[in-house]
Order: C-alpha cells, then structure tokens, then sequence
DNA sequence: ATATTTATTTGACAAAAGTCAAACTGAAAT
DNA sequence: ATTTCAGTTTGACTTTTGTCAAATAAATAT
C-alpha cells in the first residue's frame, strides 16, 4: 500500500516530522500500469517523478532511427526524465513500461511547493538529488572507463534478475553495445 | 574579491535573504593556489567544495597504472570529489591546478550546518546539486552515445580555450580515447 | 500441435580505436 | 645559439567492436 512503502523508503533517506510525512505522501499519486505502457511519450514536458514499486520500466530515446535505452528501472527505484522534469522543456526521452507495474508519481508543481513550504522536505529532496548525483557520477565512470564487459558482469551482480524481465537488446543498448557483442560477451561463460 | 563575485554566482542560482548571504559568504574560503599544487590527495576524504574563480583544475585518477582525467573545471565552474565529499569516504580521486589559479571552497561541515539552519540555503544548495545532475545526465549521454570526434567539436566549441591552457593528454584521456587518437581526430581539419 | 513471429546466436568481413615505436616540434634551460 | 625535453604527430600493426546476413531458439497465436 502507497503509505507504508513510500513512508519507508523517505524515512531511509531524510526522516519527516509527522506534518510533513502527512502532506509529502498525500501529492504521491499511485498507478497500475499494463505492459507496454508508456508513461512518457516523446516532446512532452515531464510533468512526475516516479518511483517504480513493483515492475520494469525503460527510458529510451531515438538517435537516427535506433532506440537508445538510456536507463531501465526495477523494484523500488526512482525514475524520470531529469533534464525536463527539472528544466520544463521537451523531452526527447520516452518512458515505457515493460511488464505490468505499480507506480507512484509526485507532480513537478507539488515537488516544488511542498520543498517551499517545509524545510524539512526541501532537505528530503536535495537529498534524493545528492544520491542520484552519486549514482550518476558512478555510473559516468563506469560508462567511460570501463569494457562492456566488465559493466555486463557487474549488472549481473547488482541486478541479476535483469536477464531474465528485460530483452537483451535493450540491456545491450543500455550497456552500450549491439545486440551481437552482448551476446558474445555472454557466450565467453 | 571574494563576495562581489561569489554572491552573484549564488544570486543567479536562488536568491537568499541578506541574513543568510552574509554567513554564506563567511563560510568560504580563499585561496591563490600555485600551478601543479595538489587540491586533493589520493585516499584522503575530501571536505571542501570548490569553486575556481580563474584558472584550471584537473580531476583524475590511477587506473591500472595510468591517469584518467575525469573533469577539467574553468573559470567560475564548481568542482569536487562527489562521493568523497557527500559520502565522507576517502577520494580515489586526485585534485590538481594546472595554472596559477583563484579558488573559493566550503568545507563540508559548513555545507550542512547551514543548510539545516537556513531554509534558503538548502534551497540553494539543493538546486545546485539539482544543475549538477543535469549537467552530469547530459554529459553520460554524449560519452555514451556520441563518437570522441562529435565530443571533440563540442568541446570546443563550449570551450575553446582548452587547448591553449590544457595538455592534450588530459583533453583526450578526459574524451575517452588516447592521445593518439585525438591526434588524429584534429589533423582530418 | 503447428505455424508464425520475435528474440538470440553465429559467421564473415569492415571499420574504429588501441598499442608500440619512431619522428618531429617548439618552448625552456644552459 | 644550441641542447634538452616535454608535448604532439605519424606509421605499421593488433585488437575490439560494428555491420550485415543467415541460422537457431523461444515465445505466442491459430
């Protein structure tokens, strides 16, 4: 249920007076959402982060006529169009689900008042910033330095599950790699 | 000098009530650091957040031997070691100047001490950290779906005066191709 | 159960980038 | 002015990854 899984990943990262805890989880919207939905079509402004409960999810682009998975999201993590959520431009991004999914979402206009009016709140969400920060520089590396390979093995550490809910072509495009190396990479074991 | 142009580098970003400016500002340090000094050692936990004022610096670090540049910050650009500074962990990451340079920095205690006393400066600083990840997304996607040629033209153009100021084995390393590479990438034009 | 479509693997070859060694260039030092 | 040295370029060759086409395998529909 909305309240007690929400209230327990905020609590996780920056803990909210009852008050705030009360309205911040009252903007949450939830959704169930069947497969092959998209949450997000193309040149649309962004209007909600999401937190994807239970499901998959892909953010994919189109670069001359390929799609691009730019990031897939799993049980319990946060999702959304950065630059046009923040920004309130376009955006090329699109979101679709993969498998039928509970989502939650919070509105651009709740996120910012809500930050506004309670510190505490605004201390909760330049929190969840920092962390995606961390987590987007991390990854930056990895993108950078290290082999598809490498990155392939540690997929598998983190996510395992991936393999088996996610068709390799996007995991490939995620990794940055085709289709074909991917699969080499995992034929060598 | 100090205030005038830090203040209005924070003004452009959200703006603080006079009260909250003046123990901002106090909270930031000076210095006029000389060329080849280290900002930041390796293994060390990095507690400052800088700001370069004029000058260069340059983040890398050892991978199998070799230095990956990560960052070459400019004039008015902030820099720092994300992980080390947020998560208080010591830094795989070395910091140096690579001309003589002007440089502000907030120690990290400062950072949240203010930002749990003041709701205008976790404002503040949540939108900073909010520009960071934009800046960061954008930057993943051209390392991961553009060629080192397209992130060469870009560069300079945002930039051009990185190659009068920077050697050509740290603009490439921080492009992801050896210097070779990069080479050859400028003689066909 | 069989047909049809979609997903994945494999092979042959081409393109892009890396490695190593040598040559060149220009700034700084004697 | 000449030497020295760091920075950069060039050439020959190797390795990695991409491309295109065909072959299997797995999933879904009839």
């Amino acid at each position: 249920m909305l309240v007690t899984s929400l209230e327990k990943n905020i609590t996780a990262i920056s803990p909210l007076s009852s008050e705030s805890m009360k309205v911040f989880l009252s903007a949450w919207k939830h959704w169930t959402v069947p497969k092959e939905h998209f949450l997000l079509k193309e040149h649309t402004v962004s209007d909600y982060l999401y937190l994807i409960e239970k499901g998959v999810a892909r953010i994919f682009y189109y670069k001359n006529e390929k799609e691009i998975t730019e990031w897939i999201a799993m049980d319990r993590e946060f999702f959304f169009s950065i630059t046009s959520f923040f920004r309130r431009i376009p955006s090329h991004l699109i979101i679709q689900i993969l498998e039928p999914s509970e989502v939650y979402g919070i509105h651009h206009d709740d996120y910012m008042n809500l930050a506004d009016r309670y510190h505490d709140i605004e201390r909760l969400l330049r929190k969840m910033v920092t962390s995606s920060l961390i987590l987007s520089q991390i990854r930056m590396d990895s993108i950078q330095f290290e082999s598809a390979q490498q990155r392939y093995e540690k997929l598998l550490q983190t996510t395992p599950q991936i393999v088996q809910r996610v068709p390799l072509t996007y995991i490939a495009s995620f990794l940055g790699v085709t289709l074909e190396t991917l699969s080499r990479i995992r034929s060598h074991r």
